[in-house]
RNA sequence: GCGCCCGUAGCUCAGCGGACAGAGCAACGGACUUCUAAUCCGUUGGCCGCAGGUUCGAGUCCUGCCGGGCGCGCCA
């Protein structure tokens, strides 16, 4: 079992166990010698030193120890490096600086790195840091009355990454999209549509002054006009507003999939506002509000306490003409989503929504459940430019720029990885020339090229007689050129990659690592001949090589981008 | 006025409290008879918005300013 453990335990992971317990014991013997006083140490933090003369692994435990056990930094580290235990996986560890103990990773440890990952393939790295628990992603969620806009775009490729590199961690995830199919934002596109459909038979009809201008809608008209003649003419008032609305809705709603499909966004379930309402969920949640006392009536409206769980003023959920707010039903989705059993729900919204966080984690609160198991990740605004050239894109007067739009542009590989090199809460400049540029000043072609070499590589041996090498006949230890070490270390790095950006909610960084084994790669390629002369090399070699493909190509996934076999 | 986000190289951006602050692009100079040059190597380029504070140590944490974006409805 041990043993077992030792090998699918990712060897990165693995290294830095193994030297905070090292260092731990070292700490341990010293004091019982005598050479450091009583005292405990805190937690130990492992880090990748900028400059590679600082080794491959640093610790500043004993500048940060150094207080509790009253000794100069330099001294202290010292004395834990003196009482370390042996281990073959180092070269050497040394104290520098003002008190850093630096560790360098020796040939052994390329050679096991190596061995694990190639012998691994498609299964590296094991990760099981969910293990099975059950997590919730919603994202996109624009409202059915439009094309879906470019900064729900970036929302979508942000979500659905997270959603794959949960998913990656071992986590059992669901990807939902919340339909607001009810309220006046949907009464308002039907009545738009009636607009549009009258003026398509030749009546005078002028849309409602907050309507929806887009001429996706006077298409529409059109359409039902062809289709239905003055039919709709003849319904009561009531069941005609009805039929524009589910129409409509309906219509919008598969443009919505379809153009995400396009994107490789999808979800697991479209939750449906109306469903709330159809069954009583929202008087149910109410109510719970009100037995846990965060509910008064004043002028006629029911009201939610929020001001005390921080608030800075309280909200209405039923309105004095008795419909419920937005608000109401959007507690009531998130008791749902509880009630389904997810011990974490991650809501992704655009800049819009941020002051919904607040009063959302206090009703979350108020109904029973942690305010930490609602986590709102607010995606940061799009500005479209074309070489320094900023793209309209004002949402009246039906002008916009749609996913649709932007994929017909550049592409979807192009549109995801942009949207997922930044940090989700930066402003983002996407500069649609660079994008759809076929040229290395791309990065998503740079990391997309680094798989097609290893792709044609593998063609190249093929066509050479040279047999994939089996695991055993790798011998790591041979590659020892600075290029080989820093790709297979870059390599080594993949599991951390993943459970930080699955940790901290940041997809961005799979997509900076993939740019990282990318560089590389290239340059490995360029210092080294994989096919050469010497088939011990040459497996070693390309099996390094192959490593970075499979390393590559799921890198590529989590992001939802393809990695093609050829360029 | 209040809230959220941002301010780092000419441009776009990374940077888990650590060692001389990084990458890509742009600019300049090199490298293809050999596995894809959509590549590689090198050079140039910085009061990390400003001012205080916490710390052995601050681009990173705290406070206050300045600048930019967005939001503040019984809309969703």
């Amino acid at each position: 079992m041990r043993r077992e453990r030792a090998v699918r335990e990712p060897l990165w992971l693995h290294t830095k166990r193994l030297l905070k317990d090292m260092i731990r014991g070292a700490v341990a013997r010293a004091q019982k010698a005598g050479e450091i006083p009583a005292g405990t140490v805190g937690e130990i933090h492992l880090e990748v030193p900028q400059n590679r003369e600082h080794g491959d692994l640093a610790s500043n435990i004993a500048l940060v120890s150094a207080g509790e056990f009253g000794l100069p930094p330099r001294q202290l580290a010292q004395a834990i490096v003196d009482r370390m235990a042996q281990t073959d996986l180092l070269a050497r560890v040394e104290v520098a600086g003002p008190g850093f103990i630096n560790f360098f990773l020796g040939s052994n440890w390329y050679a096991k790195c190596l061995e694990q990952i190639y012998g691994q393939g498609e299964e590296f790295p094991v990760l099981d840091w969910g293990s099975g628990r059950k997590i919730q992603v919603e994202y996109v969620s624009a409202n059915p009355t439009g094309p879906i806009l470019v900064v729900q775009a970036r929302a979508g490729a942000v979500g659905d990454s997270l959603a794959r590199i949960l998913r990656r961690c071992g986590w059992d995830v669901q990807r939902e999209f919340y339909v607001n199919d009810a309220g006046t934002q949907v009464e308002m596109l039907a009545r738009s549509l009636e607009a549009r459909y009258r003026q398509a038979l030749g009546e005078e009809a002028e849309l409602p002054p907050a309507g929806y201008p887009g001429d996706y809608l006077v298409r529409m008209g059109q359409q039902l006009a062809k289709e239905e003649g003055r039919r709709l003419l003849q319904m009561s008032p009531e069941e005609r507003l009805g039929f524009f609305r589910q129409y409509a809705v309906e219509r919008i709603l598969n443009w919505q999939k379809s153009s995400l499909e396009r994107y490789g966004v999808t979800f697991d379930e479209w939750f449906r506002e109306s469903q709330l309402h159809q069954q009583g969920m929202i008087e149910k949640a109410a109510q719970m509000l009100e037995q846990a006392g965060y509910t008064y009536e004043r002028a006629g409206a029911l009201w939610f306490a929020s001001t005390r769980l921080g608030d800075d003023k309280d909200r209405v959920l039923r309105r004095r003409d008795g419909r419920w707010t937005y608000l109401a039903a959007d507690i009531a989705y998130h008791l749902h989503k509880f009630e389904r059993g997810f011990e974490r729900v991650i809501d992704i919204w655009g800049p819009d929504h941020h002051g919904h966080i607040t009063r959302m984690k206090a009703a979350v609160q108020a109904l029973g459940f942690s305010k930490d198991a609602l986590e709102v990740l607010i995606v940061q605004l799009v500005r479209l430019v074309r070489g320094n050239q900023l793209v309209r894109m004002a949402k009246r007067k039906g002008e916009y720029v749609s996913i649709d739009e932007l994929l017909d542009e550049v592409g979807s590989d192009a549109a995801r990885f942009f949207f997922l090199m930044r940090t989700v809460d930066s402003h983002l400049d996407f500069d649609l020339d660079l994008a759809r540029a076929q040229t290395s000043e791309n990065p998503v072609y740079y990391v997309q090229y680094a798989h097609a070499r290893v792709a044609s590589l593998r063609r190249e041996a093929a066509k050479a007689q040279v047999k994939l090498p089996s695991p055993e006949d790798v011998r790591g230890e041979l590659l020892t050129d600075s290029s080989e070490r820093a790709l297979i270390k870059q390599l080594a790095l993949f599991p951390e990659a993943i459970l930080g950006a699955a940790e901290q909610r940041e997809p961005h960084r799979i997509a900076r690592y993939a740019l990282e084994v990318a560089t590389a790669f290239h340059a490995f390629y360029t210092r080294c001949r994989i096919l050469g002369n010497d088939p011990q090399l040459t497996a070693a070699r390309f099996a390094l090589a192959c490593c970075t493909g499979t390393v590559l190509r799921q890198a590529l996934y989590l992001m939802g981008v393809s990695a093609p076999e050829s360029m």
